[in-house]
DNA sequence: TCATTATATAACTATATGCTTATATAATCA
DNA sequence: TGATTATATAAGCATATAGTTATATAATGA
């Protein structure tokens, strides 16, 4: 069960973090698939430093949850967050990032464990 | 008929506009109900040009529309906007302002005209 | 153990944002 | 017409935000 987010504060400081263009992306793809950060620098074609401190964000709010295997960290969605209807609405507002994973697979760059 | 908004940047740009706790707080009014900038200067308690500025952004970006009536000026949502399935989405989980209109009676600050 | 790879964090900078004060425009009313 | 009321806009300021560079931490593998 779901319970509902009625809370003004936290939806509006949700819709502040998700009103950044990269960070609306990356839930979008982190809804589909868990990504390392490497992963998410090359999607973004922009710093470690910046993805970090964008999940850092995402993380802090609860948004995504992270994991890590050996030297990578991974991140994704987290689906029991308090938000995650909101999220689910939203992201459902947002084109498809397949085409940025598949762009990955063919590169070669796609981290796999196990 | 409603087209599904989708467009990254205009789905983002949106979600920013409202990550303001002013701005989504008069979405969910206006959604409800026409408010005259005075009734929102009431309402937000803060100054009328703040109320101005914030109505000017939600009118560039399309999600509200005016009305002159004598010397007021009458702002709602407006139910064309092509956000507004993603503007309807989201304020459901805004809680009810309606007290606020209560309260504007209460004290008699309501403007009403014809 | 040392070098490498992955990630996080800190400090700095440039830009964006929201509010304030002051002023301009527009409608009403005496 | 002049005063009042409602609203918009401009300028200035303080804070927030996102990116950069530099550095720290952690895991891997030779």
């Amino acid at each position: 069960m779901s319970f509902a987010l009625d809370d003004l504060d936290e939806v509006s400081q949700t819709l502040k973090l998700l009103g950044d263009k990269t960070r609306l992306t990356m839930m979008k793809l982190l809804e589909k698939q868990e990504c390392c950060v490497c992963e998410l620098v090359e999607i973004f074609k922009t710093s470690q430093p910046s993805v970090s401190q964008h999940l850092r964000k995402l993380k802090d709010a609860g948004l995504v949850k992270e994991h890590r295997k050996g030297q990578w960290i991974f991140y994704s969605v987290n689906p029991n967050s308090m938000q995650n209807e909101l999220i689910q609405k939203l992201i459902a507002f947002v084109p498809s990032q397949d085409h940025e994973l598949e762009e990955l697979d063919k590169k070669g760059l796609r981290i796999s464990c196990d």
